[in-house]
DNA sequence: CCGCTTCCTGTGAATCGCCTGAGAAAGCGG
DNA sequence: CCGCTTTCTCAGGCGATTCACAGGAAGCGG
């Protein structure tokens, strides 16, 4: 089993004060480093293993708070897996990943101890924030954060997907969601459009750059219309969200 | 006998503060498996058992609050278990499992002291509701919690299953009130299809994903008709329930 | 001010997810 | 055993959503 450690910051954090520990379960290397990657940016200390054996190991030695599991593992069933799993870490939310046309009746049961899954592809936000969900409601986490996100007067929750500016509730596609919430919670920080699409589209999106470009001008016009801007270009560079500058309404 | 800690909310307590206590005793480890956790993740305390002298032994050790029944478990009759369980817990509350076919009229001089059962396969909701309500009205939760859950002008009483919105009285089918009472129990939270499923419907359930779809038209007709919604759909994440907006109502 | 690059956004097509009517099958009460 | 209720499947339909494309606008360096 791989180990690495957290380098960005940490929100949440264990009772002792120690980052989140996450074990992620895949066979496919190439996702497994993907997502070490993703969520070892998020605070997190992330461990990994290939297969089911190594998972149960990876278990054991590192005690994660929460499990990132693929339910294709090559040397066993991902109930078998999970089985086991139960068996080291009683407690522990787990986040399955499953092929989309996976006969769904594989999942049945899976949610309903609180877990939580995602089809593949998936994009690293959609993870992120499931696991985090997990681990909010795990209470694993010291700090049981919000799901409340707040940027000036710009509301997001990620419970009830509610968006509200200036007490006003606003509609969001999926995707617009996922984009806002990404830009929400890197406030005051240029995210490039590569950023973007690594983090909001799914891993496998083969589409043209611009979708960005697009969505984030859906979303000037549902957040920003006859608003003071808090969505700002960086020429070159990307976008950013920030709250808006009263002046610059008055100044309009 | 495995013991394992709640990590979820916990909302209702013994006497001394400590969580709820509850032994399950299945044969099945799926289904022990299944039930702890969804246990667990109402805040709950479980322990478990595979067989009549895991049970007497994790009763005398675990001292729990209520006990989870298999009526047909490998060594010994149900109802000598049930003797035995008496002689440790005379009080305890007990939910019985028994199988469709099983002979009812046994069961229900059973229930006669109070316990209660449900019949195999059932759904988690229905489990957690009836546990919930024979410890509750076994007095050994501290907080004697409401039977009555309320979302804005929406009532509905767990225990006489009486449902009403604005005052007027509106029928449901057996699962239409396991639907609505799931969203209720969670207000103002996206429920997935998925979620929905493993919770409301039964485990061993193989059908459409869509069956979810059609209860939710369905309890939308009944609840919502000609009223401000309080069903709300979240497209591509899943289905809310919250208090109508005011508002709305006046826009329509 | 010019020309180049980058970004914005209207249009439209394809797809997706959801809603719902119709009806079969199973359950239930009398 | 019969009729009513309930559960569930199937499939058509439709609006919402996603995305490509392309012309126009805006910023930037000189």
């Amino acid at each position: 089993m791989t180990i690495t450690s957290p380098r960005g910051r940490t929100e949440m954090h264990r009772p002792d004060g120690s980052p989140v520990r996450v074990l992620v379960v895949d066979d496919e290397s190439s996702l497994t480093e993907l997502l070490s990657m993703a969520l070892r940016y998020e605070g997190w200390e992330v461990g990994s293993a290939g297969d089911g054996t190594g998972a149960v190991r990876g278990a054991r030695e590192f005690r994660p708070d929460a499990v990132v599991l693929d339910m294709m593992l090559p040397d066993m069933d991902g109930l078998a897996v999970l089985g086991l799993l139960r068996r080291e870490l009683p407690h522990v939310p787990v986040l399955f990943l499953t092929a989309k046309d996976a006969v769904e009746d594989r999942i049945a049961g899976l949610t309903a101890g609180g877990d939580d899954y995602v089809t593949k592809p998936f994009s690293l936000e959609e993870v992120v924030a499931r696991l985090r969900g997990l681990i909010r409601r795990s209470g694993a986490a010291a700090v049981r954060s919000e799901s409340l996100l707040v940027v000036g007067d710009l509301t997001l929750d990620e419970d009830s997907h509610d968006v509200t500016r200036a007490g006003q509730s606003i509609h969001l596609t999926a995707t617009e969601f996922e984009l806002l919430r990404y830009l929400m919670r890197n406030p005051r920080r240029v995210l490039s459009k590569a950023q973007i699409l690594d983090r909001v589209w799914s891993y496998d999106f083969g589409g043209q750059a611009n979708v960005v470009e697009l969505y984030i001008s859906y979303l000037r016009r549902k957040i920003d219309a006859g608003r003071a801007p808090m969505i700002h270009t960086r020429r070159g560079a990307g976008y950013l969200i920030k709250p808006a500058d009263p002046a610059a309404d008055a100044r309009r």
